[in-house]
DNA sequence: CTATGTGAACAGCTTCACAGCG
DNA sequence: CGCTGTGAAGCTGTTCACATAG
């Protein structure tokens, strides 16, 4: 018996999450198909492993041709939920939350920023970003009502380590569903709630270990 | 025939930079020995996967009894070479640069950031950090002669897309062993020099993929 | 002849399960 | 017993190689 597997693996959700990217800033070039081998040419990936990948969308290269680059862009869009905006908040305005707030308006555009969060009274209304669409700092009291009226599903962690998983216990109570979280620190949570972590220090200490050796 | 292999799949080497960072912290606690499950439960792991982890340090842990905490933080130290402190350098001093420079100092003394460089006269000469250890912001033609002079093995690389893959080449060309990318485009570059890249907004669009469905 | 789509082989990591040791 | 260390089994993702389509 074979496990029934309509989802898409995770590491191709990354890639076709740079496929994307990528065909986006490609759209008002002179081509409008490419072949599975140029675009792993500038990615950097194996022609096999995007066609793979691009499977996960349904069939509609030509062979012999490639692939319509704008047919291909509107499908990885409505895969990725790229179609439309999704809300999202930042808790912890220190040098990376704020980093991330002022950070190429706001994200592509596919990610809205709705509101900034901190526990220190002396940022509380203080406003980040531009002019127009600068945004207050709140205190951590509104997080919950903030989330439930605004119906956001992913928050954006940047609080220290200690305050982290207090923080995440909060957000996730009051209905956050993601998480992409700075702190070094592994964030417990239940399995309906996705955690993802950067972490810069230990990116660092594995590049040091693949530098260095040999 | 086995195939011999005596180095640390790249799955674990991220594992062991957790467990170091986690075992420093733990290691002024009333506790001198910790088991495999203990530790697995910390970090949301499994017991077996961290002692398979483990077994690339040697083998030292006491049956029935776990891990001895100072000698397993000082062999973790050794082989993720995190024993001496690595000189490293940022590329691109905005928002994100500027945060990671002044990264909790700068990250847990395992490196030092020797140098800032930025592409803008009007940031050069400037200088990030607190009075004492304040770096100043050197033009990129002083790329090379820094890393040599001071052998600089690691850049940060926080400079805008559009430059991100001439930089590197500079940086390659002046020696660089291993870059860590936060621009949202791949970096092409030979085998003996790593990349890693860290990209928020593919980790923002995965997470969104991820908490979207069902 | 070119490039897709895909089953099948392969490789790499994780999990299991248990022998061994204090 | 309790917990380590580890072969073996299991899974997941990647690569290969080729039938297929235009």
């Amino acid at each position: 018996m074979q496990k029934p597997r309509n989802d898409i693996p995770t590491p191709s959700v990354r890639r076709l999450s740079l496929y994307l990217r990528e065909l986006e800033s490609l759209q008002n070039e002179e081509y409008d198909t490419i072949a599975s081998g140029q675009l792993a040419e500038i990615l950097g990936l194996t022609a096999a492993q995007v066609r793979k990948d691009l499977t996960y969308l349904g069939q509609f290269g030509r062979t012999g041709v490639g692939y319509e680059i704008p047919t291909l862009v509107k499908r990885l869009r409505k895969t990725l939920g790229a179609d439309k905006t999704s809300k999202t908040l930042i808790v912890g305005v220190g040098n990376i939350g704020r980093a991330i707030a002022t950070y190429s308006g706001f994200i592509d555009k596919q990610f809205e920023l709705v509101a900034l969060f901190d526990s220190d009274p002396k940022k509380i209304g203080k406003k980040i970003g531009r002019k127009a669409d600068a945004i207050s700092i709140l205190p951590l009291k509104r997080l919950k009502p903030t989330i439930q009226k605004h119906k956001i599903r992913m928050a954006i962690l940047t609080v220290p380590a200690n305050d982290a998983q207090d923080v995440a216990d909060r957000l996730i109570k009051a209905g956050i569903r993601g998480i992409l979280n700075f702190a070094p620190i592994h964030i417990e949570a239940p399995d309906n709630v996705k955690i993802r972590s950067l972490d810069v220090a230990t990116e660092l200490e594995q590049l040091n270990f693949m530098t260095a050796s040999r």
